[in-house]
This record gives C-alpha cells, structure tokens and sequence, in this order.
RNA sequence: GCCGCAAUAGCUCAGUCGGUAGAGCAACUGAUUCGUAAUCAGUAGGUCGGAGGUUCGAUUCCUCUUUGCGGCACCA
C-alpha cells in the first residue's frame, strides 16, 4: 500500500492506490481546488495519475514553478478545441509551449485574420466558463494513426506514424476535442483563463521552407491575472525600447526604399558608430592586431576559389564591367588571405592578427530585413589570426579576455558562451576537429567560464565559439565568434615556414567581438534606451542660458569645453529654462549645464543630470574633472 | 523567398460606408528675457507609398508593385 513522501519530508500513509488528487484532497480541500497537476518520482503527471506504490509526490498547483508548462501546454489544447468548433474543417497539427506561451499551427483553406482570433479568443473564454473535465486515456500507435485518420486529421496521423509502432500514446479529451499530447495536463478547462493570443502567423509543415504553409497561432498564457499583465507591460516596456523608433527619435540613421537593408547615418548616430569604431581600432592595435583595409568589389574567381560563389552566390551582389563578373564582397576573409600571401611567412610572423572594419554586402531575402538588426550592408569588427594549430588555444584564451574587458567597457556582463562541434557535413580529418574543439574547450575551463555545447552546430570549416549577451531586460544578443577554420586557407594557397623548413598550412581564426556594428548599435540604444552613457553620447553636454544676457559667457563654456575634448552644444534659444531643460533630458543628453546672472558673476556653471539630479553649482574645472571621470569609466558602472 | 497585416503633413496619429483631408507636437513669424521637465498668438505645410483598373468622381473599392511590421524558412 502506497507510502507517500511530500517535499517537506513527511509520509503519509494509505490502504489503497489513489490519484495525485485525492492525495492533494486528503491533505485540505483548499490544495485539492488548486491542484492542476503532480510530480511522481520526478515525473510529472496529471491530477488523475493513480499513484500504486511507494512514491514521493508534490502537488503542483499555481504556485508550482512547473504550472506554467502545464497551464501553457493545456491552453495550447484549448485552442485547438476552440479552433475545431468555430472552423471544423481546420486540421490540428502541434502545439508545442514556448517561452512566455505557446503556439498552434493549423492547417487550414485560408488564412486566419485578426477577426477571427477574436472570435477564437471569446470562444475559449467560453469553454472555460464551462468548466470541461480533462480526460486521459492510452491507445496502441496504429490505433491511434486509425482514429485520427477517421477523424480526418492526416497531419496528426502523421506525426504519430513517425512514432515507433510498439508505443502507448496518450490522448486527452475534453468534450468534444481530443488531442494526442504527452501530457501532463490541467485537470479541467475551468483551471485555464489567464491567456491572451498574440498574432497569427505562416509556418513552414515541418519547419521546411518546402512544405505547405500552416496557420500558426501564437498566444501567451499565465498563472494568474497579475502575472499576465505583468507580461504584457514587459512587452510594452520592450516596444518603447525598439532602436528602430529611438533611431528616428533621437535622429540617429534613416532607411528608406531606395536602399532596403543599408542604413542612412545622421550626424549624432555617426558620431556614435566612429567612437565605437574607433575605440575598438585601439583596443585591438594595443592587443597586437595589425588594421588593414581591402577592396569592396572583387571578380568572381576568388569567390568560386573560396567556395563562396558555389554556397552564397544567390546572396552576393553582383557587378558585371567589361565582361568580367564581380561580387561586392559579402565577408573580409578571402581578401586577408590575400594579404597573408604576399610576401613568404616565416612560423616567426605567427601569429599574424590581420584587423579590418570591413563594408560587407550580404543579399540576404527581404523577409529578413529588420531594421539595423538585419541588414544588407553592415561592417564587422573583423579579424582573421593566423596561427599554426598548437597557438589555438592561446589565442582563443586572449581573445576571450579581450572580448570580456571590450563588454563589460559597453555595460554588458552577463555573457553567455556556447561550443559548436563538427556537423556531419564537414572538413578536416576527424583527428584536427578532436584537437580544434579540445583547444576551445580548454581555452575556456582554464579561465573557469562555463559554456554550453551545441554538438553538430559548428561551422562545415571547423568548431566555433560563440558568446552572447543579455541586455538590461533580458534579452539575449549572440555577438562575438571565434571559429578555427581547416578549409580556407588550404584552399586559397596559404602558407608559412615552419622551423624545419618545411611549407604548412596555417590555421584561421575568425573572429568578432561586437559583431556587425549596425546591429550592435541597434543592442545599444535598446539596451541603453537611448540614455547613452557619456563615452558614447553622441552629445555629452549642453549648456543653457537663462536669459540673452549670458549667451557669452554660455558660448565660453561651450568652446573651453570643446577644446578640453568633450562633445559640447549650446542651447541659446529665447526660451524659458524649463523648456530646454525638458527637451534636453527628453534627448537624454548626460549632462545639461545652466548658466545665469549667478553662475556668470562666480564664474560657475550649474549643472544637472539627464535623470533630474541637481549636482549644483561648480567651476567649469570642476565640471571637467567629473566628465572626464565618467567618460574614462565607459560603461563599467551604470548611473 | 513564403504567409498575414500596414503605408495619410517633418513626427505621432485621426478620418472619409466613394464627393480630392484634420489634430497635437515640430517648423516658420511675432510678442515675451523668464532660475531647473512644455509662455502666448499667428502662419505655412499633404499627388493620402507607386502604377493601372472600376466609376460622373478613388485617399477610400479592385489588381499589380515597392517598402515596412509580425512570424516562418535562411543567416558564410
């Protein structure tokens, strides 16, 4: 007879086998009314799961960290039955939970419109105020494949042929809906209401571009009430931060028609893209990487010799002048071999970092566009290292604390990092792929980072790491590579002279701390919400007279700011102080500086914060010292 | 590229069940010279994304097209 160990440790006893629920009732009415589902010997299972021996069991109710999974997943099946009653010719495929919901994909005569995911949504209030008990039963594969085919549901029977054919599938029905799901789920519609479905969307059958298009209903479902609202202000919180709004708001870049996929920067936005550039031309010639610069437009046969014109030729633009093809280069790679190859290396020039801020044009299918997120033409903080393969690891170790001193400087210090390993279709002997991923992998343990593995993903040219960043609501950002690449400079003739005389083949690292700056520009005003810190505010300080009397001495400050190297404006405009000062702290300038009679008689300024902080009356010397401080700090502290 | 939605003044948006458009902010002009998040008054501003069609008449309805948005597929 079962003997029931709860999380807080202590056993119950009982005669004879009993549900998860009854279990929940024997403990109070109260536990039995929220129960939605249980975990048995870590397994989780409905409410209805009878437990016949000795088990530890918890409850799982609301407030359970696995409720979520269950309430999303069951809401997922709500809509689906509410999808069959409104449209019974609709055929159900999967719907699977996803972070912060769940979606359904449907196959359907048309497309839904956003009036039918009204009426959706009412129905599936509906049958949660019918309160329809959920209900569990098993059947043998092919009698499954044979009901849904009965029913008409062929993708369904589909999904389920690929299952082996000595299985036991699980099927939940609640009134007249019944789904194949693994289950666990709520034990009655009445347990669901905090949901809301979000958009309609294409899907590829299958996630392939080659199959038929499915209806897919996303949604977002919650434990409670307050939890879905607290959702859907992060959203919003989310929708004011979009780069694509700041951009125009702060009069950062433009895109327009003419030029899809390429960026248009105004004088503010340029002035932060060429500190950042310019900072990381520093930061990379003090780290022994050597800037070069190399042509846009390169003729076709470097690119079939690289492979490119065989895997990307649909994506690279093309030139066509005095019968010869050219392809605008759509990565810097082939042309730093090129510049490796001239002139005989000795292993004494190994290894060679060859930096460039390379303008690459990329093809990439209008669907993709997305503001500087993903772009046509874009420039990566782009190095290739040179190197024979015992130096892998140290280079992938240098440029891992180069790469974590270069976020931290932008704010960032949550980074996650991940292993791409050899994928079926590769290069390189299985031996340099054990060495390659080795090398990687130890680079990081030596420096007790963690990182995940994602086996198979790595590049068909060698494994790669790749290191991602949560902005300041969560949001992860995949910006920097390092990948070790076998093929390419084989393949274009690279070679250098090792000790014993002999040609080798070096090694490639290819490698980018930021990524493409477009799309890191485009993290940085949705991470920083265009509130700039003040090494990259593209203006550091204005500074604002009360009255026509003080436009002297307001031009003064401007200019001996100027020359001390700040990025300094004046606002001498006829207007009220309280005017400026909102306008200003609206354009997120750090520092707004405000001269009157007072200020120009001490020869002071007075200087307040973009986040309303009144610092006071100081010198001008004063000033600079504390601007000069927050600028040499970049973004390692946040104000 | 595929599916859906959208495009109106510099910006944010309203509007017309077919009779060629309106607000706020910004701009401009004038007044105001003011002490820490919006001074007042006035003026000007639009081929209603582009092309075609239906119609006496199209910003509105239809077709095509471009671009954007949300997904899907893709991402060297």
């Amino acid at each position: 007879m079962p003997l029931i160990t709860l999380p807080d440790g202590s056993q119950r006893s009982f005669d004879a086998p009993l549900t998860v629920l009854e279990l929940a009732q024997s403990i109070g009415p109260g536990l039995a009314k929220a129960t939605l589902a249980g975990v048995v010997d870590g397994k989780m299972v409905d409410a209805s799961f009878v437990i016949e021996k000795d088990a530890s069991v918890s409850i799982i109710t609301d407030k359970s960290p696995e409720a979520l999974e269950v309430i999303r997943h069951s809401t997922a099946h709500l809509l689906a039955q509410a999808v069959k009653q409104l449209f019974p010719e609709a055929q159900v495929t999967i719907g699977p939970v996803i972070e912060d919901g769940f979606y359904y994909d449907f196959a359907y005569k048309r497309p839904f419109t956003p009036e039918d995911l009204a009426l959706i949504e009412e129905r599936m209030n509906q049958l949660v105020q019918q309160n329809i008990d959920v209900q569990r039963r098993v059947l043998p594969r092919d009698e499954a494949v044979a009901y849904f085919l009965g029913l008409g549901e062929t993708y369904k029977a589909e999904i389920i042929q690929a299952i082996p054919a000595d299985e036991q599938l699980s099927l939940y029905r609640q009134g007249d809906f019944e789904d194949l799901c693994r289950g666990p789920h709520v034990p009655s519609t009445g347990k669901l209401g905090h949901f809301k479905l979000m958009k309609v969307a294409g899907a590829y059958w299958r996630g392939d571009s080659k199959n038929e298009m499915l209806q897919r209903v996303y949604g977002t479902a919650w434990a409670n009430k307050k939890d879905l609202a607290a959702y859907l202000h992060r959203l919003e919180e989310a929708e004011k931060r979009d780069h694509r709004k700041l951009g125009k708001k702060f009069d950062l870049f433009h895109m327009q028609e003419e030029a899809p996929g390429m960026v248009f920067w105004h004088p503010r936005g340029w002035m932060l893209y060429t500190i950042i550039e310019n900072y990381m031309r520093e930061i990379q010639r003090a780290n022994g990487y050597k800037e070069i610069k190399t042509p846009q437009i390169v003729d076709r046969t470097l690119w079939e010799k690289s492979g490119h014109w065989d895997k990307f030729r649909n994506n690279m633009f093309t030139v066509e002048s005095e019968s010869r093809d050219y392809a605008v280069k759509p990565m810097n790679c082939p042309c730093h071999i090129q510049v490796f190859n001239q002139g005989l290396k000795s292993y004494r020039d190994l290894p060679l970092r060859l930096a460039e801020f390379g303008s690459c044009h990329r093809n990439e299918a209008s669907g993709t566009l997305q503001g500087l997120m993903r772009v046509r033409g874009f420039t990566q903080d782009d190095a290739h290292i040179f190197c024979a393969e015992s130096m892998i690891q140290d280079e992938v170790s240098r440029f891992t604390d180069l790469l974590f001193s270069v976020y931290a400087d932008f704010g960032f210090s949550d980074v996650i990092i991940r292993i791409s390993t050899r994928p079926e279709q590769r290069v390189g002997s299985d031996e340099i792929w054990d060495k390659a991923e080795k090398a990687l992998a130890d680079a990081l343990d030596a420096k007790g980072l963690a990182w995940e593995l994602l086996p198979g993903e790595g590049a068909f040219y060698g494994p790669k790491i790749e290191f991602s960043l949560k902005d300041c609501i969560g949001r992860v950002w995949q910006c920097g590579t390092i990948q070790v690449d076998f093929s390419m400079p084989a393949r274009l003739d690279a070679q250098f002279v090792a000790e014993d005389g002999s040609r080798q083949t070096p090694v490639m690292l290819h490698r980018a701390i930021l990524g493409s700056f477009e799309r890191f520009i485009g993290i940085l005003i949705e991470h920083y919400e265009g509130a700039f810190p003040a090494w990259l505010a593209p203006e550091q300080v204005v500074v604002m007279n009360i009255t026509d009397n003080q436009a002297d001495y307001a031009r003064s400050v401007e200019n001996s700011l100027k020359n001390k190297g700040f990025r300094a404006v004046s606002d001498l405009r006829n207007e009220k102080i309280g005017f400026k000062i909102r306008e200003h702290t609206i354009q997120r300038t750090p520092y707004l500086v405000i001269v009157g009679d007072q200020e120009v008689e001490k020869g002071t300024v007075s200087v307040r914060t973009r986040d309303g902080k009144d610092l006071g009356s100081m010198t001008l010397a004063e000033f600079s010292e504390l601007l000069s401080k927050d600028v040499a700090q970049r973004g390692r502290t946040t104000h």
